[in-house]
DNA sequence: CGTACATTCAAATAGTCCATTGAATGTATG
DNA sequence: CATACATTCAATGGACTATTTGAATGTACG
């Protein structure tokens, strides 16, 4: 084995940096850590993976730089290594949506269907909330929203939406959001809100890329 | 198999671009598609690949979308399916230069020890050639060059810039540029102009970042 | 100081990916 | 219309990957 070049050696780091993104679950995980510090037994559990396994998926994705651990006490916390793990994400989603003819399928099948108005801008919900224009709504469960929320935001996770909607405004528009661009809560809450009558929109992205563009962050319940 | 839910379908798209990606080579074919359309053997050639190995992993890039093929008569080109394919890159290689042990140590060993000064960056690059303070040097092959470079660029490619050092000013500063931001020929290039007594910097991206940023882009001898 | 707990390691299996070979496809050229 | 050429397809062997299981590690708590 000839040394290769160190262009070819550093493509191989780059491509471990890839290699470690690129399964359906490692994604999955990596979409719950955005939110913020996770132990792996709560990822394993949010994940629907036995134990071990999101514990050797955690590990390639340290190994390819995505995240980062440290031991508290009894149990180990992984984190995301810094906010370009975002730009990757977005940048994959952004070449999916646009290229991917099986992404565009769900899409259109699952997504766009239920959402027929253009989702409000993380760039622009600094805005709204100063003005008063809005209700942002939290619709994650309870855990995830005392873990960590935009400040101002009220949570009614999505299950509880049915019973809790008289507590909503009719008279401000509603603007939802949760884990991320393709979290299902969102895209299910704002299609509820609506069929209630109410002024309904999703919010582009979900907690992560809100805080990458510098929205306060709160938590406790 | 039971229908994994439309979140997962999803992600599984959003891996499969991951994975696309998820190899040295097939990141070395990039970088010289993002150059210009390409037919597959010149890519074979460049890359150093047989035709059949560097058709599979072309084929295996156009699955993933990064990466659009059309026929052109007897021979297929390919180019990249958008500018996201960049923003793809560029957070792949922020990720390892940030987090990844193996990276650093390359970029240590090979690439900043021979690059002390802060390359110029892309977006600075406009108003440098509008006040004539620089000579923009395109030290990429001939071909290269000619099949597309930036407006104002002069090319001397690498192994000729020996022979040809006496044609560059040298009361101007000259900043080098090839084929992306660790492709090693601008390192070179900086280096042995600086051996020369000039005064040398690399620029930060290489032609496609450039072509990106809005710059103008010139082909043809 | 031993027990419980969270996580990681080690080993094993089934599945997938890489590079190469030679044949097949589709396009131009004489 | 036969031939040359560029690319892709199909099939192969060898290497790597994913998941599961059960044991090992390291930390806390009684």
């Amino acid at each position: 084995m000839s040394k290769p070049s160190p262009k070819l050696e550093l493509f191989a780091s780059f491509a471990a940096v890839a290699k470690a993104s690129a399964h359906p679950n490692r994604l999955d995980l990596l979409e719950h850590i955005a939110q913020g510090e996770r132990s792996v037994d709560a990822l394993a559990a949010v994940s629907g993976l036995s134990i071990a396994n999101a514990s050797q998926h955690l590990l390639q994705m340290r190994r390819g730089g995505l995240v980062i651990s440290r031991r508290d006490g009894k149990r180990v916390l992984y984190r995301l290594s810094s906010e370009r793990v975002l730009d990757l994400l977005a940048a994959l989603r952004g070449i999916a949506e646009g290229n991917v003819a099986e992404a565009q399928q769900t899409i259109a099948a699952y997504f766009t269907s239920r959402d027929s108005m253009e989702p409000l801008a993380t760039a622009d919900l600094a805005r709204a909330l100063k003005s008063k224009s809005i209700v942002l709504l939290d619709v994650r469960p309870e855990g995830e929203y005392a873990m960590g929320h935009i400040r101002d935001a009220v949570n009614i996770p999505l299950k509880d939406l049915e019973r809790k909607i008289k507590s909503l405004p009719r008279q401000k528009e509603i603007v939802a959001y949760c884990r991320g661009p393709y979290c299902v809560l969102s895209f299910e809450a704002v299609a509820a809100l609506r069929k209630r009558g109410f002024s309904a929109r999703r919010l582009e992205g979900g907690l992560p890329e809100c805080a990458a563009a510098g929205l306060p962050i709160a938590s406790g319940g």
